[in-house]
DNA sequence: GATTCCCTATCTACTGATAGGTAGATATAT
DNA sequence: ATATATCTACCTATCAGTAGATAGGGAATC
């Protein structure tokens, strides 16, 4: 029987670097993480990191695609909900992220940086709205909508600002006003 | 004669570093210039930029300052034009800056990095969005569209999200996709 | 007309802190 | 014995920032 290929499971140190590396970028971008900075909070050696990850590039990249599989893999199952209910799955995931955790998209954080950002990755950050448009564009064409791309574009383009937008102006419950009739308005024809 | 409060013109040296910084800022973020590069870029010595500005906040700050007031100032006024064709105007703002310049807006960008950034840098950027918020409730006001404080913030979120995703995604035109209907669509009722 | 003084703007030379990264020793567990 | 995981000790490069010298250009004084 062929096994199929499986990600190596990471260690518990590599998952704890990930996780304060994740939090430190989410606030502040690529080169608000530092391999001393996320040693000393998990109470390791910097040195200690490049044996989990070898480069702040290779961490980067492992960053985003830990980031981007599980926040699709939030999302709940297409063939299981209305467009409507997949479109408010979607804005609740934003809104968590804004609201419980008070961070930004990791993604959206680099991508704003993406011309100053190492090719790899710079490349995931890419892979995670490309997946992100293609989910989005299979709910618009389940709901017939028409231009099921510019849709999936517009919906990711307004949740993403709104998060930039509702921590700069310090007022969480902007996001919710700036997001609230989304999934409806852009549904409609 | 009581002299109005005026500012300082900016020496010729003042103006080039805050050109390069901004170049810098605005494709990597606050901690993507640093003194030497923008130095080396007018080919003076990052010592000599202590001179014009003693520390980064304050080039940060005026950074923002300077962005800000030519950003509103670039929009024209609001009694010369009808809703639809200020709205537009405001796209327009914001598609010359990725097209003509290939570079993010300075406030999205740093709007992202909020939460690391220096507290006058932060508290300028906020003026940024609270002013353009407030120019877009008047413009909303003026069509006589429902809520227009959120309608403010939907424009402004969906903007620069779409300035994000276009050059994550390395395709400009879809920018121009995404933010195509946004005056029209967001004016009717 | 020459001298003195001050202001502007830049320079050289430096500091202490921090960045990512490496070599090689060490400890532990299988 | 070997593989895993961590350590100490170090490297070079870069960071923002400082002290103090220097050069030039007025403007006032002699």
């Amino acid at each position: 029987m062929q096994m199929p290929k499986t990600e190596k499971p990471l260690s518990d140190t590599a998952s704890k670097i990930l996780d304060v590396a994740e939090r430190m970028a989410r606030q502040g971008g690529y080169y608000a993480f530092s391999f001393r900075d996320i040693a000393s909070e998990i109470g390791i050696k910097s040195a200690s990191i490049h044996y989990h990850f070898p480069t702040k590039e290779a961490l980067g990249e492992a960053l985003v695609t830990r980031y981007t599989d599980r926040f699709l893999g939030a999302l709940g199952r297409l063939d299981e909900a209305t467009p409507l209910e997949s479109l408010e799955q979607y804005v609740a995931a934003y809104r968590r992220a804004l609201i419980e955790q008070d961070l930004m998209c990791l993604c959206g954080m680099f991508g704003a940086e993406i011309a100053r950002l190492p090719d790899p990755v710079a490349r995931r950050t890419r892979e995670f709205f490309e997946r992100n448009l293609v989910w989005l564009e299979t709910v618009f064409r389940a709901a017939g909508a028409p231009n099921p791309e510019a849709r999936a574009g517009e919906t990711i383009a307004r949740l993403e600002g709104a998060m930039i937008l509702a921590r700069s102006m310090n007022d969480m419950d902007l996001f919710q006003r700036v997001t609230a009739d989304l999934p409806a308005q852009v549904l409609r024809d």
